[in-house]
DNA sequence: GTTAGCACTCCCCGCCTTAGAGTGCTAATA
DNA sequence: TATTAGCACTCTAAGGCGGGGAGTGCTAAC
C-alpha cells in the first residue's frame, strides 16, 4: 500500500484536517463555503470544492447525498489519527483534572480491581461522554500471588485465591473427602510453594502436563491438591465493565432507536467484547480501531480506543472507550492513555515486592 | 376511600377486563366496536361506548384525545391486578421452562450469591422481555456464617467474610500492626464465637454498643479484632443487578429516544434503585408498583414487580421485574413469585445447618 | 335499557411546495 | 495554468393541505 501521506499537497492535508475537526464537533455535512469561512482559508469555496472532490476520489471522504457537504470516511479518521491529530489539533489539557477525579475516586479502592476497574469506567465515560470500558486481567495477565483454602462446611471447602493485581477469586467446592485443617494448611503450603509466582494460564499448563506425565506419581495429598487447584484455575476468566450509556446517548447519533438497540444487544453480549479486546490486549500502548476495521459487525459504526494496564512489565487487563466514529480521537486517545498509566502505577504500589524472579 | 369494586357491576368489569387485556397486549387505544366485535359481548358498540364513557369518569380509562379509543389509567391497571387478574385471566403455563432454565443455569452457581442473582435477572429478562433486576442482601439480610483473617503482604491483611446467603466478602486492611498468623486465628475465633449468626446490621451495632461502653475495658487483641471486623462491616452493602435493556428496547413505548435516555439514567443510578427496592424489602410476598404509585419520578411510567427470597425464615434480598405500565402484570407476577421461591431454595440447602438458634 | 344513525373530532398519511444549502461545470480572470 | 465567479441543478428538510379512517357523543327510535 502506498504511503496515502505522498498523495496528499499541503493544501488538501489541511482541507481534510478542517472537515474532520469540523464534523467531530458537529455532525452535519461539511460544506466548501464554511471550509473557507471558518478556517480561514485563502482560497475560494471553488478551489475548495476542488479540492473536496479529489479527497473524496481517493476515499477519505463522502458525501451522504448529491448536494450534501462532505464527512470522513473511515479512512479519513484513519489518516487524521495517523498524520495530523498531534501537529495539528492544540494540545489538550494535561488531564489534571481526570488524574485528580480518579486518584480521589480510586483511593480507597486499590486492593479491589473490580471495583477499581468499574470506578474507571463511570470515570472514563463522564469525562469522555463515551462509553467507558475495562477488561479485568485474564488468565494470562493475572499472577498468582497467594492460595488459601478454608473449610467451609462439612463437605465443602473455601478455595480462594489472591492475584498480584489485587484479584481475590474465591469458588466453594463440593469435596467428597473430609480434609482436616491440618491437611488443607499443608495442601495450600504446597500449591503456594508451587504455583506463587506464576501466571494462571502458566499454572493450568503446568497442572495439565503434571496430570498427563503420570497419574500414579503423585502422593494422594499431592493429587488432591492439584485437582483442586484445577477446578478454580479452570473457570478463571476476564470480566468486562462497561458504563456510559446514558452519556452515549445523548449524541445525534443515537436519536436513531434502532441504532441505540443494536448498541445495547452489543455491549450486553460481554463474551464477543472480552474476544475483540483480548484480541489486543498484548499490543504496546493506545490502540484505535476505526469503524469497520472492527470485526464484530454490529460495532462497525463505533470506534474504539484502547490501551493496556500492566502489572510490573506484563500486560495485565485493558481499558478503553468507545464511541462513534465520529470520535474526539485526541483526548479521547489522551485520556485513555493517562488512565492505562495511572491503573498501571496503582497495581505497582502494591505489588511489587511480590514479583518471583525468574 | 370506597371499594371500587363495589362501584362497578358485572359488565362494566368485563369491558374494563377487556379493555387492558387488549391494551397489554397490543398499545393501541381500544374503541367500542373493537371489545364487541374481538371480545364477543351481546351489546351494540354504543352501550360499550357508554359504559366506558362511564369507567372514565371513574377513573378507569382515559383517552388520549378525542375521538381515540380508550386506553387504561393507573388506577384501572391497580383495579385489574387486585380484583381481575386472577379470576378472569386463563392460568398462565406454570412455568415449567423458567424452572428449567433457572436450575440449569444456576446449577454450578449455588455458592456464589452474585454471579447468581445476576444470571437471574438475565433468566428473568428473557423470560418476560422486560427488565430484570436483583438485589442482594443488605446488612441486615446477611447472616455472618464466619469471617477468616488471612496475612497478605508485610503490613496487610485481607479479611474475608462467609455468610449464610452465600455471599463472600473480602476485603484488605492496611494495618499497621504486625499481626502473627497465630495472633490472627485467635482473633478471628473470638469473632467467630462472638459475632456467627447474627446479620450484619446486629454486628454493626453491636460493635457500635461496644466501643461506647468502654473502651478501656477491652484487652487489646479484642479492640483490635473489633476494629478489623468493623472496617469490614462498615462498608457493607447491597448490589443491584439489572438486565434486558436490549429486550425492553423491542417495546413501542421505547421507540422514542427521550424514554430511553430517562430509563438508561434511571437504571444506572444504582442507589436509587436500591433505595427504591429496599424500601419493598420487608413486605410479604410480590409487591406491585404500578406507574405513577412509584416514588422515583423517572420511573411513573413503568411498573415494578418484586418479591423478596428468603433465607430460612428471613428476608434475604429481593428479585423483581421492571416494565411498561402496560405489562402482563399476570405473567410477570408469576415469574417473578416462581423466581423468589427458587432462590430461597437454593439459598435454603445451602445454609441451614448454620443457623443460630435464638 | 338498548341500539341505530349521524354529525363531529381528531389523527395519520401521502402529496405538494418552498426554501436553503451545496454541488459540479463552464467560462472568465489573473 | 491555477483560481474564481456565476449558474443551473440536485437533494433534503420543513411546512401546509386534504382526504380517509377510526372512534366518539348525542339523539331519537325501539
Amino acid at each position: 500500500m502506498p504511503d496515502d501521506r505522498d498523495m496528499l499537497d499541503e493544501r488538501s492535508i489541511k482541507v481534510l484536517w478542517a472537515v474532520i475537526h469540523s464534523y467531530i464537533n458537529n455532525p452535519d455535512p461539511v460544506g466548501s463555503r464554511y471550509v473557507t469561512r471558518k478556517y480561514a482559508f485563502d482560497f475560494s469555496p471553488a478551489t475548495i470544492r476542488n479540492i473536496m472532490a479529489d479527497l473524496e476520489d481517493m476515499g477519505f471522504l463522502s458525501q451522504p447525498h448529491t448536494s450534501a457537504g462532505r464527512i470522513p470516511t473511515d479512512k479519513g479518521y484513519r489518516f487524521y489519527v495517523e498524520n495530523l491529530m498531534e501537529e495539528m489539533d492544540e494540545k489538550v489539557s494535561s488531564h489534571e483534572e481526570l488524574i485528580d477525579s480518579l486518584t480521589r475516586r480510586l483511593e480507597d479502592l486499590r486492593e479491589d480491581i473490580y471495583t477499581l476497574l468499574d470506578e474507571t469506567t463511570r470515570t472514563l465515560s463522564t469525562h469522555s461522554h463515551y462509553l467507558g470500558i475495562a477488561v479485568s486481567p485474564g488468565p494470562d495477565g493475572s499472577t498468582l500471588r497467594r492460595i488459601e483454602l478454608i473449610p467451609y462446611s462439612d463437605d465443602r471447602i473455601a478455595v480462594i485465591l489472591f492475584t498480584n493485581e489485587g484479584i481475590i477469586k474465591h469458588k466453594i467446592l463440593k469435596n467428597s473427602f473430609a480434609f482436616s485443617r491440618n491437611d488443607l494448611n499443608k495442601i495450600a503450603r504446597y500449591l503456594n510453594r508451587e504455583f506463587s509466582g506464576y501466571t494462571i494460564k502458566e499454572i493450568r499448563q503446568c497442572l495439565f502436563d503434571e496430570m498427563a506425565r503420570d497419574k500414579a506419581l503423585c502422593d494422594s495429598l499431592i493429587s488432591k491438591a492439584l485437582s483442586l487447584c484445577g477446578d478454580v484455575v479452570a473457570c478463571y476468566g476476564s470480566n468486562v465493565f462497561i458504563s456510559g450509556l446514558s452519556e452515549i446517548l445523548e449524541l445525534p447519533e443515537f436519536s436513531d432507536v434502532e441504532k441505540v438497540k443494536e448498541l445495547s444487544r452489543t455491549i450486553e453480549d460481554k463474551h464477543a467484547v472480552i474476544k475483540l479486546i483480548d484480541s489486543l490486549a498484548n499490543e504496546e500502548g493506545v490502540q484505535v480501531i476505526i469503524g469497520a476495521e472492527n470485526t464484530i459487525e454490529e460495532m462497525k459504526a463505533l470506534s474504539i480506543i484502547t490501551s493496556t494496564y500492566k502489572e510490573g512489565d506484563k500486560p495485565a487487563g485493558v481499558v478503553g472507550i468507545i464511541g462513534p466514529t465520529r470520535m474526539d480521537y485526541s483526548s479521547a486517545i489522551s485520556l485513555v492513555d493517562v488512565t492505562a498509566r495511572f491503573l498501571t502505577k496503582i497495581l505497582d504500589e502494591g505489588g511489587r515486592q511480590w514479583r518471583r524472579e525468574r
